[in-house]
RNA sequence: GUGGGUGUAGCUCAGUUGGUUAGAGCGUCGGACUGUGGCUCCGAAGGUCGCGGGUUCGAGUCCCGUUACCCACCCCA
């Protein structure tokens, strides 16, 4: 048998496992300070909630997707990103009635059949929110807000870190404007690449985001949306950039920065850290003010960001950050023989009973072995069980800093260690 | 889907122009006076050299294939 993960996943181990639990619990700290609560949406949807929702023509849809039928031949497909089920979640139960406001976070595993490579893999971890039911610009500047202090609460110096905002316009001027952007593609088609030219017709934005020099030189006279945007998305983008200015948040405005899901309107916005190679967008999100009609419900604004966990603790470790590993174990419960083997098992449970982290041994390893795992574990005390405290009624316990020792009488344990550890902890 | 790189003990890696029983550090386990840790010293366990062919008297070392991983393109968090 295969004793491999599959192609593109990883196991979490301890040491990536804390640090994402370590995510987590800031995220949800920072985010209940911003009034999110959570929620949990299944990992796989019908698949039209991503054709619909993402759009058919993204590549997200069209070359990534695990999509599966079931016993009953229902077409699933397992989630690539967080938005559009929590979207259809809101819709289902209805979560934003007229005039309401919702605001949600998810923390999970996504899925995109992609390459793997270097902060990129096929089940990836990420954290987001999701605002609902508020149209006004100050909730853009807000979400933009928290995202950013999401980072510097993760440690990563903003200095090693980018903000980048965009408007995406509406359904008043995006489509005029894509039609001049496809003719202007058209009209430059020798000049650039093929798929490029492709692009004119399912998605022309995304021409911006070619790479290819040529296409650059092109692209870069092509017209701007921010330069077409109407009356209504111009103000809007602008309160935006004015509330993020108030907050004295930092950012550049990139007129290229197209997001890759077809449901975004209006703001835009990406974080890129520094040090990550090709996949330097950490963070990022939008608008989606159409997204819930889409689904059949009522007109619903929103918008929301998404993080990457795995890019997240890659641009930590490019910032020399690193989460503290607790104690594994306050009190080490030592065993010189196995004549006082009981007396090690009870004693080790009524201190994990009385709310102490304590271990022992099931290895049968020698005395001098046990203290060296002691260390390895960091306990503060270890308390040392044979047959001469045995039959007093007694155990030693030892100071692993101090070296200091005392004989304490077994009823009495709990206290003792009680009171030597909180005197450590002052 | 397209390129490039790499696969040797649990981990990180050496392995000289192909030559006899494949090494180191870390880790693990045991020991260094009787029931005691972090340093030091000694010892032990642990490897189908990714897999399959080929060349050769002889291949971890050369050639071909294959597979896995990594990096980049693409795309995105």
């Amino acid at each position: 048998m295969e004793v491999r993960a599959p192609k593109g996943t990883v196991d979490m181990l301890p040491d990536v496992a804390r640090v994402w639990e370590h995510l987590l619990r800031v995220a949800q700290e920072l985010f209940a300070r911003y009034g999110y609560e959570p929620i949990y949406t299944p990992i796989f949807e019908h698949t039209e909630v991503f054709t619909r929702g993402i759009g058919e023509a993204t590549d997200i849809v069209s070359k990534e997707m695990y999509t599966f039928l079931d016993r009953a031949d229902r077409s699933l497909t397992l989630r690539p990103e967080g938005t559009a089920s929590v979207v259809r979640a809101a819709l289902e139960h209805n979560l934003v009635p007229k005039g309401a406001a919702a605001k949600l976070y998810y923390a999970g595993a996504m899925f995109r059949y992609e390459r793997p490579q270097k902060g990129r893999m096929r089940q990836f971890w990420q954290i987001g929110v999701e605002a609902l039911g508020m149209a006004e610009p100050s909730i853009d500047a807000e979400v933009i807000a928290l995202l950013v202090r999401f980072f510097e609460a993760a440690g990563i110096p903003s200095a090693n870190t980018r903000l980048l905002v965009n408007s995406m316009g509406d359904e008043h001027c995006r489509p005029a404007y894509r039609e001049e952007l496809a003719a202007f593609i058209s009209a430059h088609a020798a000049d650039l690449c093929d798929e490029c030219n492709r692009r004119a017709d399912t998605n022309p934005l995304r021409a911006f985001d070619c790479k290819n020099p040529t296409c650059r030189t092109v692209m870069a006279e092509a017209p701007l949306l921010r330069d077409r945007l109407c009356e209504e998305c111009g103000t809007h983008y602008g309160s935006v950039k004015h509330g993020l200015d108030e907050l004295g948040i930092v950012y550049e405005e990139d007129p290229s920065l197209v997001r890759g899901l077809d449901y975004y309107t209006r703001t835009v916005f990406e974080i890129q850290a520094e040090g990550l190679g090709a996949q330097n967008a950490i963070g990022g999100g939008g608008r989606y003010d159409r997204l819930m009609e889409e689904y059949g419900g009522p007109s619903t604004p929103g918008l929301g960001f998404a993080l990457g966990f795995e890019r997240t603790m890659l641009a930590m470790q490019a910032a020399g950050v690193t989460v503290p590993e607790l104690p594994r174990a306050e009190v080490y419960v030592a065993r010189v023989d196995d004549s006082v083997a009981t007396t090690v098992f009870s004693a080790c449970q009524a201190l994990r009973d009385a709310g102490i982290a304590a271990e022992m041994d099931h290895q049968a390893r020698s005395l001098k072995s046990q203290f060296k795992q002691a260390d390895r574990l960091s306990a503060l005390l270890t308390v040392i069980v044979g047959p001469e405290e045995a039959a007093a009624g007694e155990v030693t316990v030892r100071d692993m800093r101090t070296r200091e020792e005392a004989r304490v009488a077994l009823d009495d344990l709990i206290p003792r260690v009680d009171a030597l550890l909180r005197r450590d902890h002052r």
